[in-house]
DNA sequence: CTGAAAGCGCTTACAG
DNA sequence: CTGAAAGCGCTTACAG
């Protein structure tokens, strides 16, 4: 029996065999909490592990059960950001992800990868992770042939986002039309009557769309005018939002209140207005969506409609390990709660 | 000669090799672009595996050559801390670590650890990541013991911080103390004269501790009157900042200008500033520290010094791939840049 | 330039 | 409850 011992470096389950007076298997089994070992063997062997500071090597576990206990998180930056900005929405949902993986016993990879990479570079046939979890608004349409071809792979994946038919893996999210729809309530409710939406409406944006959809309907069942004028395209970034509430003042038509698509965005629209000399929220109330911790912290602290993130983190995890272990996920919507402040008029 | 072809699922090398009528050992060559192939042979083998959707087994691959070719970044929140909410300053800071991560060809894992945590939980002797880097403020103190013990298990690791004498393990950090001074010598440049410091200044807190030495020095210098009224504790949060300024505020010692620790504290100070009717900035000044990007939204855009976290998250990762591959490494201190917004009076 | 062989450090079916 | 053995999929010294 030719056996290796470590002799050097960091000690292998043999070392530890040969101090427990046992096989290398039993080391195994002991340290897995396999009930095939006696509670006396398990242990011996996991204290003269600790005495060594011995850890099961990770590769070697991974190459042979074929696992690696580890999901990759990429996160799809728009393509107009530049630099280190990142919206920090996708940063609480990665918070939120991070603990939840902790807490489950999952490793968690993170890439910022370009819409315009090749997802090829498959973190999951290489076996560095099980699974992926997709974050990012960005272009709808390009992303999905890439969706598509990840599904025909037969790779784990789950992805934040606005759920509609037909899309490929399942989809958690917001109920971004629900969320539209409350914003938009009380706001007339408050009211106003010449509601600007900021935001691109397209399906390039899904939430965009869906919170504008909820908009739509609230504005058509209060009787309100419904004005193309009053929707500016607008991506989520501060300077868009402020560019956009640029445009919207030159055009000269009045308005009473502004709902930006997201947080940056009315964020980016309220500097603009103060510009102008715009009384927030006397002559026009502003509203956003998300709740990033900047809102409330903005120049008036904004009213928006609040994402359960931490929520959304286990809910996400949860359901791409489901996905690995072959069993029936579906996606699922967390609704949005309307959070108050400043800027809005409410008080 | 038994050999092992996938039957099933995905591939591995030895199918590519039967494929294109070479042996396994010659498929790896070709892929890991060793010179001892041909250039023809190279690019059949890699067509192949394009072809085949070949990718090499990583856990394989990190077991043959004992590297993963992964780091893992350790945050470390403020145990005061709850929820989700972590320091933007050092989501940007990750946010730039991941770029580089993916510049050098590094995998990132990440975690967000407590500092009560056991280190022993560790990364690197179970080969998930060949080293750490180590992110947070939080108290030194008991940080310490767990810096000094990773070094003598000869652990890799960089950390980000205040770089002090006799210090565990290679520090890159921000030129604190210049940049206390620089934001101090602009307060009083700009006439102010009862300047209040918040944020805590004992060794707990080695990076606001800097920032008060400079302050302190700056005082000094300028024959200013330094009163110990003039400084109140706070740990890095709106909340904190908060509850400080109004405490100082009930002091009823008069100030006209206050520099926060951090942004955040800055933020959550502004925000009591403004709740008991103080003129920003033309009764009270306000500063921050870290150009987070809530700070250019705030409600006076507030006047910092910012922190280049791109040029820091590259040092970083390659000052800690120099770490493990056994080459000499000394700590860096990155100069930071006084930004000057309307928070304090000076346009 | 190429191949056959050894071995990285585990986990687990098999046999007892 | 325990051990001996096979094997996960690579990489690389060795030999040619």
């Amino acid at each position: 029996m030719r056996e290796k011992r470590s002799t050097k470096g960091r000690p292998n389950s043999l070392d530890i065999a040969h101090r427990a007076g046992v096989s290398q298997a039993t080391v195994s089994r002991a340290l897995r909490g396999s009930p095939l070992v006696s509670e006396a063997t398990r242990r011996r062997v996991v204290e003269i592990a600790r005495e060594l500071n011995y850890k099961v090597d990770k590769s070697a576990s991974n190459l042979r059960t074929q696992r690696s206990n580890t999901l990759a998180l990429l996160l799809f930056e728009d393509p107009t950001a530049d630099g280190p900005a990142i919206n920090p929405f996708f940063l609480s949902l990665l918070a939120s992800i991070t603990r939840a993986c902790a807490q489950v016993g999952q490793d968690l990879l993170i890439s910022f990868q370009q819409l315009s990479d090749d997802w090829q570079a498959d973190y999951e046939s290489t076996h560095k992770a099980d699974g992926l979890i997709l974050l990012g608004y960005g272009d709808f349409i390009e992303y999905r042939s890439k969706l598509d071809r990840l599904n025909r792979r037969g790779a784990h994946f789950v992805r934040w986002g606005s759920a509609h038919p037909g899309q490929a893996g399942p989809v958690i999210g917001c109920d971004n039309v629900g969320g539209g729809r409350e914003m938009t309530r009380h706001l007339v409710s408050l009211g106003r009557r010449r509601i600007a939406f900021i935001g691109t409406k397209t399906k390039q944006y899904p939430e965009f769309r869906d919170r504008y959809a909820g908009y739509f309907r609230v504005l058509r069942e209060s009787g309100l005018d419904i004005d193309p004028e009053m929707q500016v395209d607008a991506i989520t970034t501060e300077e868009s939002g402020y560019a956009a509430m640029k445009s919207l003042i030159d055009k000269n038509a009045p308005f009473d209140a502004v709902f930006g698509a997201s947080d940056l965005i009315a964020i980016g629209a309220m500097q603009a207005l103060l510009e102008a000399g715009y009384d927030i929220p006397g002559q026009v109330a502003i509203a956003g969506f998300d709740d990033i911790p900047a809102a409330a912290y903005a120049r008036r602290p904004l009213t928006t409609i609040q994402q359960d993130t931490r929520r959304a983190g286990a809910i996400l995890v949860e359901s791409l390990l489901h996905l690995i272990n072959d069993e029936p996920v579906k996606g699922r919507t967390i609704p949005g709660k309307l959070v108050v402040r400043d800027s809005c008029g409410a008080r």
